[in-house]
DNA sequence: TTGTATGCGTTATCAT
DNA sequence: ATGATAACGCATACAA
């Protein structure tokens, strides 16, 4: 396969010439460019990227570390990114982790290796200290509040869990329960603290049982609703972090003849269109527009601290 | 950054040295290897990648051409790609191309610069005849048939839909229309062809208004509903090639009061959880597994055609 | 068992 | 304007 050298000699020119016409730079002579042109198209050369990021030092690539992507969330939060890698001209290399930590540091990996310029986490469940090192070989980015020198883009999951306890507060709701994704990780711990503050600030009891954790598909909202079928002492509403389970939680009491929000209250997160279909009250996320933003903090080389803000959307589960 | 070089230098053996330490090679004195790993740690070395590419002139990522990430069904088959590419060490770079060509070819520009090994498309909007050159590039790999000398992994939409029909047609359905994303590509007109085939053998007119194209998500299920409540010859029966239109449309027939199947039978595809959740009869599609069928057949060399089986799964919309 | 020298394909520097 | 040559960092055939 011939190489920019097999190029030169063909055009009777020197590589820097070559290199030159390639890349657009000035001070080439139009004759001697249309030679280069010619003998390029002789040889049917193909510029090697991986010489030219050897060379330059850098891949253009940038690493997307997330759990899963069958997951609505993480899909549309996939999309922005895309979406704005595309104007950049990014590459974007896919680190689908199940939340494993070996394979956060794969990415991380990675970027010390060179093989990615930047990196940003969707979701982590390594330790910040396992990941703060890494930050020497390339930008990396998080989506979530944090207090260190990174870039992020965050939703102030506090203050939002906290409206939305207010808000089923005013329209009635005594008994609060609320179903998450994992217990751990920031996201979910700010949710906590609010929830916690939120009850003992009303002098309600906090209840272990009424916490649903690995929520995130329809199935899971079935499994709550069996849990709380079992229940003496049952939550008068739900919390739901995201709309999937929300939808699942609502298909299924339906299905078991309970009458939603009378029996049942459910605030979902994201606004997914299954939530508009279902007419579920969500919390609206800018989940793309979140994505758009993680991807440009990833290609910028300041720190950033980015807050988008979220609203409420009501509908017929509240 | 310390390069092998320096490495050496430090070490005091030569980079060859260094270079089989570094990659497990035989032949290397205890001695000098722990000297090596001593200077490796003390000049915090690592190695670089991208000159491991060039070197090698290979680069161990497979790109993936995919139109959206946010939809369930290729949602899954990049499941299954991401689990079989952990496996093999494989890094995955993502092409969201929202089926405009360009972005295709960007994934296939790729290939040809040898910044991947291998390309798999989860679909397409180009030409074959645009693709094919590049298979002098590297591995390209297809989800649908061909009948060129590429491999493919397939599942035969002509006997599925054919299958589907028949049973429809057992269960009394008279006036069968279908949903599909788009009429175009392989696997559209191959579901069109067994259609038509359908008719004709029962002598019944085609009716190109019970064919509904762009349809992807729940709310696509919706607007069917509304364009078949706007006709006075309504088709009694749809085959819905995703079951996300298929929820959309159960869904918003059961908000209009009708009943399902008697006023309208249903038939998804894909078999994901919603389907299970709102019992819908539909074609299970072992997407994962077509998944890693594709990423084994992105990194062998030879040529291989692998078809799928799907299973009609009976529920409650038929 | 180890080292030398060369190749991988480009970009960048510095003369001219 | 153009070219020679040195990086970029590693792997490896071949020699010893």
């Amino acid at each position: 396969m011939a190489n920019i050298r097999d190029v030169a000699r063909l055009a009777g020119v020197s590589v820097t010439t070559v290199s030159r016409v390639l890349n657009d730079h000035p001070y080439v002579q139009e004759e001697k460019r249309q030679a280069v042109l010619a003998a390029i198209e002789e040889s049917g050369y193909v510029k090697n990227l991986n010489a030219v990021s050897l060379s330059r030092g850098k891949t253009e690539m940038v690493g997307i570390v997330l759990p899963f992507t069958d997951h609505s969330y993480f899909a549309a939060l996939l999309k922005g990114i895309a979406e704005e890698a595309r104007i950049y001209s990014k590459k974007l290399v896919l680190f689908q982790t199940d939340y494993e930590s070996d394979q956060e540091i794969k990415a991380l990996e990675m970027l010390k290796h060179k093989q990615i310029d930047a990196c940003i986490f969707c979701s982590r469940s390594s330790e910040w200290t396992v990941i703060e090192p890494y930050q020497s070989y390339g930008q990396i980015v998080m989506c979530e509040e944090m207090h260190e020198n990174v870039s992020y883009t965050f939703i102030d999951q506090y203050q939002v869990f906290m409206k939305a306890l207010h808000y089923l507060e005013r329209k009635a709701f005594k008994r609060i329960g609320y179903c998450i994704g994992r217990r751990s990780g920031t996201n979910s711990e700010e949710r906590e603290r609010a929830y916690r503050d939120f009850l003992s600030s009303r002098k309600i009891p906090y209840n272990e049982a009424w916490i649903f954790d690995d929520c995130y598909h329809m199935q899971d909202g079935e499994r709550v609703l069996e849990e709380i079928g079992r229940m003496s002492n049952k939550p008068d509403a739900l919390l739901v972090t995201n709309d999937q389970t929300a939808a699942g939680i609502l298909l299924t009491a339906e299905k078991a003849g309970l009458n939603i929000p009378e029996d049942l209250g459910i605030m979902g997160f994201e606004n997914h269109p299954i939530a508009e279909m279902l007419s579920i009250t969500t919390i609206d996320l800018p989940l793309e527009e979140m994505g758009r933003s993680l991807l440009r903090q990833a290609i910028k080389h300041e720190v950033e601290k980015k807050e988008v803000t979220v609203s409420l959307i009501e509908r017929h589960t509240i």
